[in-house]
DNA sequence: CTGTTAGCGCCTTCAA
DNA sequence: TTGAAGGCGCTAACAG
């Protein structure tokens, strides 16, 4: 819109030629100390600003970094990429966002845009694994961090103990007399939905025990979906006793489902919910969940970023894994023996 | 890391010249069909993909746009955001996201950092008013979008109607019969709580009444905050029989002191959230809620910006008002009389 | 329709 | 320590 002042034109007014100006404004190389005032003073004059593309034209580097998620408003999601986005910030780099909404044909075309944008880094949250090649390619170009998918040994990444943590909650719905517990899940295909499941399975196994395969639901992340799947399950023979579930849309639905048959929680059905929000905390009853220090997630994930950033040549990659506390509520209770009549 | 392809590697790989194939690229001004096939042919050969930072120091925009809010992770922008990002994905826009933390002195230097950046839009979220100078000069620079907030007349926005919003609940709980109405939401200083605290007033006022001004309260948007500000006032005397208050950190305090005190929501005190997210729905009972469409106020401001930047000549400004409604649920009853003890 | 040329604004050699 | 010059990769203007 408007004309923007140059380098070249704060070089002419401190009186030095633009090679002096730019070590002066950069603090690079040689300079005298009069040099760096008179420039300071013309920038401050002409109100100068760098030109971060044209910076970045010379410099390969645009100090831009980007995020890959499903969704960004998922609460899950949210909390780690402001995290992040305060570590970036405090570091000098700005984040570019997107979402996939789950479809793996844009999320292709992203990690393109993201290179084509030449971003320094990459942080990836919710790719398949079947794209491998994808993510292999891109990983010779820029530095990438995983949020919670395997991308193999040779990346780096965070990830959340889901394994030990659905372990830990099935046992202490186990321990209170449930056996018919369902395990409510996105993704079987992404690693959080893998390890929560052989987490689920080894805790009944552990006890001589077969879950129920029936009642693992790859549940699609939408409180519809979750609430017409809780209510099919509820309504049929062996019901469930226990939830554990997602705690974002899918724990929304449970709840609602809940609700609707009128089924006292924790009395006649316990639930707990994997991962901790507002609504787990002040649902009445208040619900027991396991909980990961979301903010930790997203500020290691931009540390461990920024640390191949600093480095040019490749680091070791890091796996930096998160481990879950069982946070005990009001939303569990001990199996009600069902009442022939 | 990698020597990336550039379009003079395509060109002579094509045989064609270095102006040709750019135009075949990007399928601008003339070129033959032979000539496309060829280029594109080349492309695909070499993996070739266009520089953005190149193509944008040319072209002077980057396809990029800016949004500042306070904090990615608040549901109430969380929505807005995703609407916003996935809007501006389609019209081949990326999004570059940061959080002010409520620092005005931030705000200014991420304004810098936008434009040094050369973004080709930005969506404004949480200024303050006082620093109209700054925006000024950044509406001269590039198309701005006021995210519920008042930058004057000259100033393009999406706002929702947050007075009428608040005068509707404030009537509703009149209606029922309560006086002591607590109103509890941050930023007396920002638009959304100015209007609130007018709706609120102009409530009682219709009916000859004047709202008890130490109940207008400027909460911090802190859930501790909240909670012991909800706290004081409950143990008070003339204790607010209802809570009107921003649905957030906020709603989660005021929920939790009235838990901790022991007190029946709605048989002793009633709430009304501002603004409608899962606790509102799910709590048990249900919150009654100011309910507005964040995906419509993220979309409409991603078009408004799309639009100005379509335009190069600069546009009328537009505001649009986005209404709210009350959705009546479990959580407001009629006003208990005092019983005198 | 195509090739050539001239920068966009900046940083970084290379000589002086 | 400084100035001059080259070029990052691309597009747009201009001849041909």
């Amino acid at each position: 819109m408007k004309a923007r002042v140059t380098i070249r034109e704060v070089a002419k007014e401190a009186d030095v030629s633009l090679g002096t100006a730019s070590r002066a404004i950069n603090r690079s190389g040689r300079v005298s100390e009069k040099a760096i005032i008179a420039v300071e003073k013309a920038a401050r004059k002409l109100g100068y600003e760098p030109d971060a593309v044209a910076r970045s034209m010379r410099t390969r580097s645009t100090r831009v970094v980007g995020i890959l998620v499903s969704d960004l408003a998922n609460p899950l999601y949210a909390a780690m990429i402001t995290a992040a986005e305060t570590a970036f910030q405090a570091a000098g780099y700005s984040l570019l966002v997107a979402s996939t909404h789950n479809e793996t044909k844009r999320e292709k075309a992203l990690i393109d845009l993201f290179r084509a944008r030449r971003v320094d880094g990459l942080i990836l949250g919710p790719c398949q694994t079947e794209s491998m090649d994808v993510i292999n390619r891109l990983m010779s170009d820029m530095p990438v961090v995983a949020l919670d998918r395997d991308f193999g040994d040779s990346a780096t990444g965070v990830h959340v103990d889901h394994y030990n943590g659905a372990l830990e909650a099935t046992r202490y719905l186990l321990d209170l007399g449930h056996r018919n517990i369902a395990l409510m899940t996105p993704g079987s295909d992404l690693r959080p939905g893998r390890e929560r499941i052989a987490g689920f399975s080894d805790a009944f196994k552990e006890r001589g025990l077969e879950p129920a395969s029936q009642l693992i639901r790859s549940a699609k992340s939408s409180m519809e979906f979750a609430f017409s799947d809780a209510l099919s399950l509820l309504s049929g023979k062996d019901r469930p006793t226990a939830f554990l579930c997602l705690g974002t849309r899918i724990l929304a639905g449970v709840l609602q489902a809940l609700r609707h048959c009128g089924h006292q929680v924790p009395h006649e059905t316990s639930v707990i919910s994997i991962g901790d929000t507002d609504l787990s905390q002040l649902f009445t009853p208040s619900i027991t969940a396991l909980n990961w220090d979301l903010n930790i997630v997203g500020t290691v994930a931009a540390q461990l970023l920024l640390k191949q950033l600093d480095r040019e040549t490749k680091s070791e990659p890091e796996r930096i894994v998160i481990t879950t506390r069982l946070m005990p509520r009001e939303s569990c209770g001990p199996v009600q023996m069902p009442i022939r009549g």
